[in-house]
Order: structure tokens, then C-alpha cells, then sequence
RNA sequence: CGGGCUGUAGCGCAGCUUGGCUAGCGCGCUUGACUGGGGGUCAAGAGGUCGCAGGUUCAAAUCCUGUCAGCCCGACCA
């Protein structure tokens, strides 16, 4: 391909409105263009990458034995009101409605399509004999995100893989489920990317049923903790922390349990600063509702409260925070102001509040906390849970080693569903002894979007993106430096005949520009090999390639150079091979 | 949905506080000349409903009200 014919539309300057590394280069580099807030246009090279993205993606799916379909992005909101997912997606739903003569047809955008695909399975699978299969799909999906950001990280419609496993027992699923995992490790160490695969929110069946797939990056919008040491990498709000406690008593060293007026300290760290103590030493406690009802949830000052771990220890099936209203009845006080001390509701609290000596309590009583509160003595518990979500100075739940923090950006995110879809879409199958049995389901999702994102974000320096060779707009970039130079364009012609006949990815700068504007923009769209032609070196009977990793071309004699090209091309994808 | 910020040429911005000449600058773009190895020089140009609507005023990019859009923080995110 010619520069001068395609669209490439790089910007010296950083537009305004982009944040982030990825955002920025992907604008500058003419990857992107916005239409609106979470939609972007994909430019030759942005789509050029995706395609070399999705190639490996595609590879890796038929080596895993998933099939390829393609399901539409028009679906029947009746397909939602069936497995209760309308009522889950909420505003994150596109929907609408179409007049088809006098009828109205209540429509959605896919989302992800786990009821399209269990619905059409339901209607053709009903042996045993016929499982497993698995299927994929990369098409768009459509999700109205309430906050669009991050540039390309987070966007209204995105380019996802997603495949469906379908399969007769728990032996199946998990086989496939391996199979996806392994293909995603492909798939990410083929793209150039360094991946973490992280333990995340377990669905139905427990146990390691879920893991994302995670690119660390300052600019991530996911925690997880890490440890260097055993190599334990789980999302923050999976993460386990804290042990059982055996010994919930009140101390020795207890003091009196004394009121205290705080007047207009109602936050933990107002509190913590008005009785000069540190959060740590507070017992907030949360009222929630669960399946209706209220709780006081007691977290340490200093943690976050965990509602996955909340809701999971008291087994109910919905949660939230409790409104000012109920407070007021539980706790007799206003927001604020609640301490497990006489009040008048369940308590359950997180491994790590009662062994807080002498702590610091909400009195249940407007204006007032309470200091001395023991464990045993002024309140009880027969036994507490993990209720919060890590933090960076927790020990490692495996080896109790440190933990680290870092941010990420989820790429992929592979799950055991079980048979929450097949049920109440009644995707059934007979086995040998003629029993009816609802499949055995996982799905398996890949932001393909963000890989080319995540690349951007992570590979690039200060002149611009470093592509690598397997998911490079394009593999080499031909710098003519002279286009009226009548040596140079013939010998930039002959060379661009030899590489397209060798398979070779090409991009020729043809465009009548300074060679400073040349080799800038070369730097900007980080295409991995670089052939310079110019004056200099066709004087001294040479080329200058250089890799966009390398500072320094090396010289190559011209009938040297084509098959020095394909060697270095060859090499770069072997680091990537796997 | 709460909080903050920003809308002036394709991009980056100044002008707004204190209303007043024909709305400016840099980059980019067009034409020509010179130039030709890291965003070159000179010359001549094109390009604007100052986000939109209403109001105040003799007069609005500038003040007021409303509205739309974008960005950031938070809440939300199968």
C-alpha cells in the first residue's frame, strides 16, 4: 500500500480531550476518530491492527475446536425477560421497539448473546451423543455504558469474541474451560501482550470458576492483587483476606466503655480526627438490606466492604445499602452514627473487627460515638467472615507472602456459567439412561478492542506506538526520502515488487514530504520494521533498516536487503511464537 | 445519576475578568520559488453561524438565563 492512497490522518499535536496514553496515540497516529462519547470510527491502520487481532484470535478458537457463527446484533427483548437478564442489565440494555404493520416488536442490541445462543442450541442439541460443542462469534456488541472513558477502553459498541461451550457433565466443562484458558494464553502471548491471569468474582459453581485476563497499566480500571512470590493473582473483590478469628473475647486490658459527644463527625475519618486515633481503630458499621432485611455489617475503619462476600455469607440473593429511613429504625440515630452496641438487628461482622481492642463505635445515638467498645463484653458474635476486599498491606492468602496492588485492563474473561441459561431457556439433553438434563454451560469473552488498545497503552515510548510484528498495521514501512529522486523511486519500486511477492505486509511512504515529517510519523504509527532509501545510502550501495525498537539502522546492501527484511520479520514473529 | 472543567478555523490555544475598530496566534491546508537525512525558508492565499437558543444593551465571543455536546472524579458496569 501507497501512503499517499490510503488515510492516514496523524496529528503533531495531542488533542485536547485524550487522557491516557492509548487514547492519545491512537488519535495522533490515525488509528481512531470519535463520533461520540464511547463510538469511534476505526481508521485503516485501527483497522488493519484489529484484523491481524482477530486473525491469531481465530486461529486459536478452531485449534480449541470452537466453531465459528455469527449472531446478530438484533435480539428479541423476550429472550431477556426469560433468563431475568432485563431486569440485571437495566439501563446497560439498548433496547427499543419497531412498528411491523400493527404489531410493536420489542428489541435489544446484543449485549453478549448467551440467550441467543442457548435458545438456538435448545432447538437443534437434545442427545448427549451431540455434546460437547462449542461455538464463537466476533461481532459487535452494545452496552450503554452510563460513564464512556478511557478513550477506546470503555465504549457503548465494541468488537468482542465470544464463544459458548456446551457440554453433558462437569467433566466437559472443564475441559473445554482449559481449553479456553490455554488458547487465551495463546492468544495474548501471540499479540505481543504481557498478561496476568487473575482468579475474579466465582459464579454458581464456586471454587476457580472464573478468571480474567488482565493487562497491567497504570490507567486499568480493575484492582487486583499480586504475589511476587507464589505468583497468586486474583481480582481485589475476589481476593481472600483474614482467617477466623478463634478467640472472639473481650481482653484484659479492656477500658470503659464511655460516650462520647462527636458532634457533626459522622465519616470515619472525621471521627478518626476528632478523637485523634487512627481508622483503624474504628468499627464502621454498615446497615444493609438483604432480601429486605436489615444487617449491621462491621468492617474495620480503614477496609471496604465487599457486597459479593456480604451478600455470599448471608446466603441472601439481593443486597443494598440500606436507606436513612431504616437507619433511623435500627439505629435509633441518623446516618452515621450506628455501632453494633444494643442495636436492634443481626449482626455479622469481618475477621478482623473484634480483635480491635478498646474500639471506636457509633453510639447509636445522633451526635455520639462510643470508645472502650469491646468484643464479648459490649457486643456478640459467634463467629465472623470475610467481608472485605483486600488491601494492598493484606497477606498473601496462598503463601502469606506480600501482596502487591496493581491496575488492569481486563482483555479477557473466561467463565464456568453452569446451567443458570440452559435452564431457563430449557436447553436440554437426554443421556444414555433417557434422563432429561439441563447442558452444562461456559462462556468465554475477548475484548478485541482491547487488545489493540492495551498494545497502545503498554507499547510505545515518547516519539510514539511500538507495534509488534503479529498484530502490526502493517510489518514494514518503506521510507523513500526523496520521491522525486529518480534511483531512489526505482529501487523503492523493485523492492516493493520483491517484498508484496514474498508476502510481506508493506507500507510505502510515497508522499512529496521533508524526511524529518517522514521518519517522525514512521516513529508515531510504531510499525516494526523500517527501510529508509535514500541519498546517503544509495551512494554507498545501501538500505538502512531499522526495527522501531532499535535506536540505530543497520546498513544492508541493496541485493542483501529483501532477504534480510524477511529474516528480520521472521525473527520477530518467533519471539512471539508459541 | 451526583461533583468539577471545557466548548472560538482540521489540531493546539489567546481574547471573556472590565461589552466597543474588520476576531487573533502557532501548527496544518492551497499556490509558487528555493530546499532536500529528524516536523526547513520566503512570498501570496483559503478557511470562523465564537456549540445552540433566548435575554440585557446603542453595541455581546465577552454579561444573564436556558440548553446541547465533550472531558475528568465518583456511583453504576451480565
Amino acid at each position: 500500500m501507497r501512503w499517499s492512497k490510503t488515510f492516514i490522518p496523524t496529528m503533531k499535536e495531542t488533542p485536547a480531550d485524550a487522557e491516557i496514553p492509548s487514547h492519545q496515540l491512537m488519535l495522533r497516529a490515525g488509528l481512531i476518530r470519535q463520533v461520540m462519547a464511547g463510538v469511534y470510527t476505526y481508521l485503516p491502520l485501527g483497522l488493519r491492527a484489529i484484523q491481524k487481532a482477530q486473525a491469531i484470535v481465530r486461529e486459536e478458537m478452531e485449534n480449541a475446536d470452537a466453531v465459528e457463527i455469527a449472531m446478530p446484533s438484533l435480539t428479541p427483548q423476550e429472550l431477556y425477560h426469560r433468563t431475568g437478564r432485563i431486569a440485571a442489565f437495566g439501563n446497560v440494555l439498548m433496547k427499543f421497539e419497531i412498528t411491523r404493520k400493527d404489531s410493536r416488536v420489542s428489541l435489544a442490541l446484543g449485549p453478549t448473546h448467551e440467550e441467543v445462543v442457548t435458545d438456538m442450541i435448545s432447538r437443534h442439541i437434545s442427545s448427549y451423543r451431540q455434546l460437547p460443542l462449542t461455538l464463537y462469534q466476533m461481532t459487535s456488541k452494545f452496552r450503554n455504558e452510563e460513564r464512556p472513558r478511557f478513550g477506546v477502553l470503555r465504549t457503548s459498541e465494541f468488537l468482542m469474541k465470544d464463544a459458548y461451550s456446551f457440554g453433558s457433565s462437569l467433566e466437559q466443562l472443564n475441559e473445554a474451560y482449559q481449553k479456553m484458558y490455554d488458547a487465551y494464553c495463546r492468544i495474548f502471548t501471540r499479540c505481543g501482550l504481557s498478561y496476568l491471569p487473575v482468579e475474579a468474582e466465582s459464579g454458581p459453581i464456586g471454587g476457580d470458576a472464573s478468571h480474567e485476563f488482565m493487562i497491567p497499566a497504570d490507567n486499568g480500571e480493575d484492582h487486583i492483587v499480586h504475589c511476587k512470590n507464589c505468583g497468586y493473582a486474583a481480582n481485589l473483590e475476589r481476593a481472600e483476606t483474614g482467617r477466623e478469628n478463634p478467640e472472639i473475647q473481650c481482653p484484659d486490658l479492656a477500658s470503659e466503655l464511655q460516650e462520647i459527644p462527636t458532634p457533626g463527625a459522622s465519616s470515619i475519618d472525621a471521627v478518626a480526627k476528632f478523637l485523634k486515633t487512627s481508622p483503624s481503630q474504628l468499627i464502621k458499621t454498615l446497615i444493609y438490606q438483604a432480601d429486605g432485611k436489615p444487617v449491621a455489617v462491621l468492617i474495620r475503619g480503614d477496609h471496604e466492604a465487599n457486597e459479593g462476600k456480604i451478600r455470599r455469607a448471608l446466603g441472601a440473593m439481593t443486597l443494598q445499602l440500606a436507606d436513612e429511613k431504616t437507619i433511623l429504625e435500627v439505629t435509633g440515630a441518623p446516618v452515621g452514627f450506628a455501632g453494633p452496641v444494643g442495636i436492634k438487628c443481626p449482626l455479622i461482622a469481618d475477621h478482623d473487627v473484634p480483635v480491635i481492642q478498646n474500639a471506636v463505635a457509633g453510639a447509636n445515638k445522633a451526635e455520639t460515638h462510643l470508645t472502650g467498645v469491646n468484643v464479648d463484653r459490649d457486643y456478640v458474635l459467634t463467629t465472623t467472615h470475610d467481608l472485605r476486599n483486600a488491601a494492598p498491606e493484606d497477606p498473601c492468602p496462598k503463601c502469606r507472602q506480600h501482596l502487591v496492588s496493581v491496575h488492569g485492563i481486563e482483555v479477557g474473561h473466561v467463565f464456568k456459567l453452569g446451567t443458570k441459561y440452559s435452564t431457563s431457556l430449557e436447553a436440554m439433553f437426554v443421556d444414555e439412561h433417557e434422563q432429561r438434563h439441563p447442558m452444562i454451560m461456559g462462556c468465554y469473552g475477548i475484548g478485541i478492542n482491547r487488545i489493540i488498545a492495551g498494545l497502545a497503552e503498554t507499547c510505545h515510548d515518547e516519539k510514539g506506538l511500538i507495534w509488534p510484528m503479529t498484530v502490526a498495521p502493517y510489518e514494514v514501512l518503506m521510507c523513500p526520502l526523496n520521491v522525486g529522486d529518480e534511483p531512489t523511486m526505482q529501487l523503492t519500486c523493485r523492492m516493493e515488487a520483491e517484498l508484496k511477492s514474498a508476502g510481506v505486509d508493506l507500507l510505502v511512504d510515497d508522499r512529496d514530504a521533508r524526511p524529518g515529517v517522514k521518519l517522525n510519523d514512521a516513529d508515531l504509527i510504531g510499525i516494526p520494521l523500517r527501510v529508509v532509501i535514500g541519498g546517503k545510502g544509495l551512494k554507498e550501495g545501501v538500505v538502512e533498516i531499522k526495527l522501531r525498537t532499535e535506536s540505530e539502522p543497520t546498513k544492508v546492501k541493496l541485493d542483501e536487503a529483501v532477504g534480510f527484511i524477511l529474516d528480520k520479520i521472521a525473527q520477530e514473529k518467533g519471539k512471539l511464537a508459541v
